[in-house]
DNA sequence: TCTGGGGTCCTAGGACCC
DNA sequence: TCTGGGGTCCTAGGACCC
């Protein structure tokens, strides 16, 4: 007889944050923020304060530092942090603002992969269908695993947690279900250091109530267009007809929410994948303007072309288009990209390419970030020697594309900033 | 006092081909 | 000569996740 199929979702417990802890025994207990991993911001930071130890900086003396990392925002925060309403992804002024006696540490971004290798192969050596879902994360398969059916994953998870904190002195949280969508949600359910087994038949007592935002793959825009509709609740989504979601979503999403709702998933655990895109950018200490900070732009630009070609060289990749990203002062986004004849992973070519892309956006306004990406990506090694003059011919479909973006009406003739920076 | 950096996937329209 | 339909590639934007 067929097990029964047994996912588990399991990521670190405040991981960064926790890191830290582990180094900085003393700072048990208070609350503690990680900044947003800024180099520069992290420098500053560093070398603010020799006085004391320089690493130990209450978030209250940011706004002194304003004019380096005042950009920055919060990676991680200890639980003990999180009591003040400090979260992931806020500006650090807010967290100032919150609690001025947290402590902030920079990322070190040399720990946490150290860190983060420890515990997938600490995983890897009890259960060897795992799937990477970031430095933190990862989802396993219990099905066919020694213990991985005893009290529905239980003994597992528990024999998986014992071994992840002897090896990194570190606490994660277990979800077990029969699928990634209901583990993910279990793992949620007991944090930190819990565990929680979910089987097919706690759909109603325990999903159902709640809300839909729960769901990995509802963010903040669909969660509130259901919530328009007078739908707050996994089950009140799940008792809705599938056309009518459809007819308010979207085929693809509508019918997705449907399932999910009802708890279906049958995504497998995938053990490896080929990366899609890959790219650098950055976000600038001050707004730029492309004429006035043509220089410093240039500069930016070429920096990022070059980092994006050592990431494509060290892992063996090779780019068939190329685009931008840029962010105006108004947080807006524009991008433009450019499939080539062949493939380059040369950093003249992708800057060429790159500011014929910029050259299509309209750089009346100040911009805050700029980001340069190669998508369309074969291993190097299965390419055949193209010489690097073909490769960046562009398609006669491209260039007409291009021709044609150049002649788009938003675009002022001749006097556009773009021609003057690039 | 705002809001990092690195990704994936989906949608939608137009070009182009059969 | 007119009309349509399907498939694929390219581009831009947006939602979402870690």
């Amino acid at each position: 007889m067929r097990p029964l199929r047994r996912i588990a979702h399991l990521d670190m417990d405040a991981f960064f944050a926790s890191i830290e802890l582990l180094r900085y025994p003393q700072l048990k207990g208070l609350p503690v923020v990680i900044g947003g991993g800024r180099r520069k911001a992290d420098e500053a930071l560093l070398a603010a304060q020799p006085a004391r130890d320089p690493r130990f900086i209450p978030v209250a003396d940011f706004p002194l530092l304003k004019d380096y990392v005042g950009r920055g925002v919060i990676t991680t925060a200890t639980y003990a942090a999180r009591q003040f309403g400090i979260g992931s992804a806020m500006g650090m002024m807010k967290a100032a603002r919150l609690c001025p006696q947290a402590i902030v540490l920079p990322v070190d971004f040399d720990e946490v992969r150290k860190y983060s290798r420890l515990f997938k192969s600490t995983i890897l050596e009890i259960a060897p269908l795992m799937e990477d879902r970031g430095v933190d994360e990862v989802y396993i398969d219990f099905t066919d695993v020694p213990g991985g059916q005893r009290e529905g994953g239980r003994v597992l998870a528990r024999l998986i947690q014992k071994a992840i904190t002897e090896a990194t002195g570190l606490t994660c949280s277990v979800g077990v279900a029969p699928n990634k969508l209901l583990a993910k949600m279990a793992s949620e359910f007991n944090k930190p250091n819990g565990i929680s087994i979910v089987h097919e038949e706690d759909l109603q007592g325990k999903i159902w109530p709640l809300t839909c935002r729960k769901i990995n793959g509802i963010g903040p825009k669909a969660d509130e267009k259901l919530a328009t509709l007078g739908i707050q609740t996994i089950g009140e989504l799940a008792a809705q007809d599938p056309s009518f979601l459809i007819a308010k979503f979207g085929k693809a999403t509508g019918a997705w929410m449907h399932e999910v709702a009802w708890g279906r998933d049958d995504r497998p655990v995938v053990t490896s994948s080929e990366p899609v895109s890959m790219s650098r950018e950055t976000t600038f200490e001050r707004d730029l303007h492309a004429v006035r900070d043509k220089a410093a732009l240039g500069a930016i630009f070429t920096e990022l072309c070059n980092k994006l070609a050592m990431d494509l060289a060290r892992k063996g990749y090779a780019a068939k288009t190329i685009g931008i990203k840029l962010r105006y002062d108004d947080f807006r986004i524009a991008t433009r990209d450019q499939t080539l004849d062949g493939y380059t992973m040369d950093a003249k070519t992708i800057r060429q390419v790159a500011g014929q892309c910029l050259k299509r956006i309209p750089l009346d306004k100040k911009l805050r970030l700029l980001g340069v990406r190669a998508a369309t990506l074969e291993k190097s090694e299965h390419l055949s020697k193209i010489s690097e003059k073909d490769t960046f011919q562009l398609s006669n479909r491209a260039a007409d594309q291009a021709n044609n973006a150049q002649a788009a009406p938003e675009r002022v003739a001749n006097e556009s900033p773009g021609d003057q920076l690039f």
